[in-house]
Order: C-alpha cells, then sequence, then structure tokens
DNA sequence: TGAATAGTGTCTATAAGACAATATCCC
DNA sequence: GGGATATTGTCTTATAGACACTATTCA
C-alpha cells in the first residue's frame, strides 16, 4: 500500500486548484408520492426544454453552494409543489456517467410522501404539472423501473432515468411499510382504519388480511382515537384515529 | 406556478456555461465492515495531511467523470484494501456544506462487507492503515455516531463526519440482517452456525436465542450443508454449512 | 471420564389468518 | 327493513422462546 498518500494528497490539492478535476453538477430530485383511488401517485413536470422535450420528469433542482441536500429538497418542494412539513427522507444517488446527455449530472433522489387531498390543493393549474398514476410491473421488492401513466391509462414518457427512480422510491416504500409508520403520511390528520389498510395495499400491491390489520395497527402505540366518526358514507362509519407521534424510539 | 419553466431553463443552459453554477466535487467514501471477535472493525487510513492530520477517515477517492458511483466504490476498494468481489452497496450521500473545510465535497458512501480474515490479508503492513473496533453507543436501530477505538480501546480520532458515516453502516446492516442474506458476507466461504450466530449477535449488539436462530437459518434456504465439519476446535465440531445463492428472487 | 458444544424433541406463548356473529349507520 | 361496513370474539395454524435431553469430540 505504498501508493497509499496520494489520495490524501490529491484531496489536499484540489481545495487549492479546481481545475485539476473535472466536477460534476449535482442536484436533488423529488419524487412526490401520494395514494388515491387505490393507486399510488406521483408528481410529474412536463419539459419544454431540450433534452427529452416533451416528457415528464421528477422536480429538481441544483444544489445550492452552502446548502445541505436536505435544505435543498426542502426548497425544491417548497417551490414546484408549495409543500412544506411533509415526510422527507434521501432516497438514493444516481450518478450513471451517460444519464444526463449534456453534462455529468449526479442527483441525490428523495422521497416526499404527501397526502392525496394536499397535494392536489398544492397545485395551481398548470398543464405542464401532473399527478401520475404509477404502475408497478414487479411484485414485492424485486425493484425496476416504474411507469407513469396519463389519465387515459396510457404510459407517459419519462426524462432519463427517472423511471429507475420512482422504482427505487416504490420498493423504499414497501420496505419501510412494515415497520415504520410511513402509511400515516400518506393520509389526512384524521383517518379511518379502513383507510389506512387501503393505503397500505395500495402501496404494497396486495391484499391485507382485514383483522389481523387492524389489531397490528391497534396495538402498535401510533394510534389514537378521536372519539369521532367518518362522516359522509354510505354506511356505518369507521371511527376516526389520528397519528400519534411514537414520543420513545 | 408560473415560475415552473426556470428549473428546466436553468439545467439547459447549465450545459453550456458550467461557470454559472458552482459545482461541488463529489467523492466515494467506503466503510469498509467486518465482524471479528464479538466486535465490528471497520477499515480506516490515517491522514497525513491537513485537515485532520493524525486523525483517521475512511478510505475514498473522487468519482471520475466517465466513472458511475458503483464503479468509482469497486475501484477505491481494489486501490485502498486490494479488495475484489466483496459485497457492496450504496449507503447514503452526506453534502453538508462544511462537512469539509477545504471546499464543498458531497461523498456518496458505501458499504463493504468483508470477512475478517481475507481483510486481514489483504492489507500489507502499513501504519497508515487499520482495522478499527467499532463501539456503538446506541441499540437497535436507533442511529447516531459510532466510536473507532485502537488497539488499546481507546478511541481514535475520525475524520469528519466519518462517524457520522459509520453510524449510519451499523444501522443499514442492523436494519437488514432480518431480512437480507449479509450475515454470509461477513464469513469465509464454509461455516457452522455457530459462527454465524456469532456474526448476527455482532451485528445486532444482543445475544440471540440459539434454537430458533438454527431453525430459521436452516429454514431459510440459504444454507447447503457440505457434509464437513469443522476442525482444530476443543469440543464437538459443528456441521460446515456454505451460503446458498438464492436463484429465485 | 469430564468438559464443552452440537444437535434433537417437546412444550408454551404469541401473532396471523379464517370465520362467525353482532352493531350501527344510511337509504 | 335492507344493504353495507364496523367491530368483537373465537378457533386454527405457524413461529419464536424456553427447556430438557442426547450425541460427539478433545483433553
Amino acid at each position: 500500500m505504498s501508493e497509499q498518500p496520494s489520495d490524501t494528497e490529491q484531496r489536499f490539492l484540489a481545495a487549492y486548484d479546481a481545475g485539476e478535476f473535472e466536477r460534476p453538477s449535482v442536484t436533488v430530485d423529488l419524487t412526490v408520492v401520494t395514494a388515491d383511488d387505490g393507486a399510488l401517485r406521483a408528481l410529474l413536470v412536463r419539459r419544454d426544454e431540450h433534452p427529452d422535450k416533451g416528457s415528464y420528469a421528477l422536480p429538481g433542482g441544483f444544489v445550492g453552494p452552502d446548502e445541505s441536500l436536505d435544505d435543498a429538497a426542502a426548497r425544491v418542494l417548497r417551490e414546484k409543489a408549495r409543500l412544506d412539513h411533509v415526510h422527507l427522507e434521501q432516497l438514493y444517488t444516481f450518478g450513471a456517467p451517460d444519464r444526463d446527455p449534456r453534462t455529468r449530472v449526479i442527483t441525490v433522489a428523495h422521497l416526499a410522501l404527501v397526502d392525496a387531498k394536499r397535494l392536489q390543493s398544492a397545485l395551481a393549474e398548470d398543464e405542464a404539472v401532473v399527478v401520475a398514476r404509477l404502475r408497478v410491473p414487479w411484485e414485492g421488492e424485486r425493484g425496476g423501473p416504474v411507469e407513469a401513466l396519463d389519465r387515459d391509462g396510457r404510459p407517459l414518457k419519462l426524462a432519463f432515468d427517472h423511471g429507475d427512480v420512482l422504482g427505487t422510491a416504490v420498493k423504499r416504500m414497501r420496505g419501510k411499510l412494515d415497520y415504520a409508520p410511513i402509511g400515516f403520511q400518506l393520509l389526512p390528520r384524521d383517518f379511518t382504519l379502513r383507510q389506512l389498510q387501503d393505503v397500505h395495499e395500495t402501496v404494497l400491491g396486495r391484499p391485507l388480511n382485514k383483522d389481523s390489520f387492524r389489531r397490528r395497527m391497534l396495538a402498535s402505540d401510533h394510534l389514537t382515537p378521536t372519539g369521532r366518526r367518518e362522516r359522509d358514507v354510505e354506511h356505518r362509519p369507521g371511527e376516526l384515529y389520528r397519528f400519534r407521534r411514537t414520543s420513545a424510539v
């Protein structure tokens, strides 16, 4: 390992000779995901410029010089979707050399979870912005790219590697759902157990046992009963619960 | 959303006016982790240059212009630890603006799992390279920084945010161990159930039920009995098993 | 023979799935 | 009342933990 010091040396020099290394552009891209009407949906923006003009891309932006990655993601979310205070986590970093035909762009993808109504109402009427239904062509957590569909169920052309990014988002959500309270993030403040189960089934892409689901959720310490019941339904209304911010753990 | 097009515009321009955006340096850093003698260990390199001279850093390097992130990580692993064909996965991307005092450096941390003997034999005698024992000051998957200890059990000074990076690595390992076959990556090709349980307990930082562990592992479809038994032990030797690359899933 | 761990069999507690019965709301 | 779903209770099955017992190797 006699070549060992060369790295630290290089790092040191890099600080004073930025020209020595070709630096990539670094962006954050956001998968803003919601669950509605039995399907996952994601926020997409139609590209009006080349390359991939006319295709749909995830909202994204460059990371500012004095901005952390999380801050950049939160800023993009505010600017593009007018959303604040939503669940936001880093997802995966995509850096294939040719993923953007213009120049080297490394993107740190983030996952944002929003309740469907809130997402819809946050968006102004803008034809360039859509909340597209996702089609997941794989089961469980196998992973792989995901398709986005327009209103008529036809696939939208996705820009760059954004189909892979969305696939990674769905895989992450499926993986976390079993042990982390992320289902609540996709629902309004008050919700019934049925709505929560619908969301879980939508994320997982498979039906769940109702009895077992109820038991698990009620035993999970995440739910607080509100004492109120849902309204305007054509059947016996279920009790409304609220997510309890778990104090410990 | 009338400001919408500005992003795509910016991206487009960026390709032709690189000076408009201050680009960060992008590196990969590697947490090369092994389990030995009841403790997790990680490969660290003593820094001979400022900043943080004399402290210990994760092996890392710049991402080349035509290199994917995974390729860069594999290259660093070859160069720094002479290791090839080990389990390697992307871990998390660290990008706090001030994490490196010289310039903006965003690092894509990776996790590499190696069996202890192989790691030791791959390293030449180089005082600057150590396989330091890790002390994990938290339970379960709570997360947080991790300490590295020298031979005498004294904490080593870790460079930059590398204590956080190592903490993220341990958290990831604990999280995956339950459902992913990563324990095998920390063992030689042939191993006994006892050795596998030791590794699991080392990663998780807590004892496991022996009976239940055996049953789960034997039912897991990941183990192939070799028909041979361990040697040179002072008690009844256990059967040697081998990891079976799971065909499906 | 004794020490130490490997490996097997059985019992119990717990959680999930299946199913039935009752309760409650809207029409 | 009829339709639909909520909610409760019971039974069955799979799995984890606990424990007792036997097997095998080396000193």
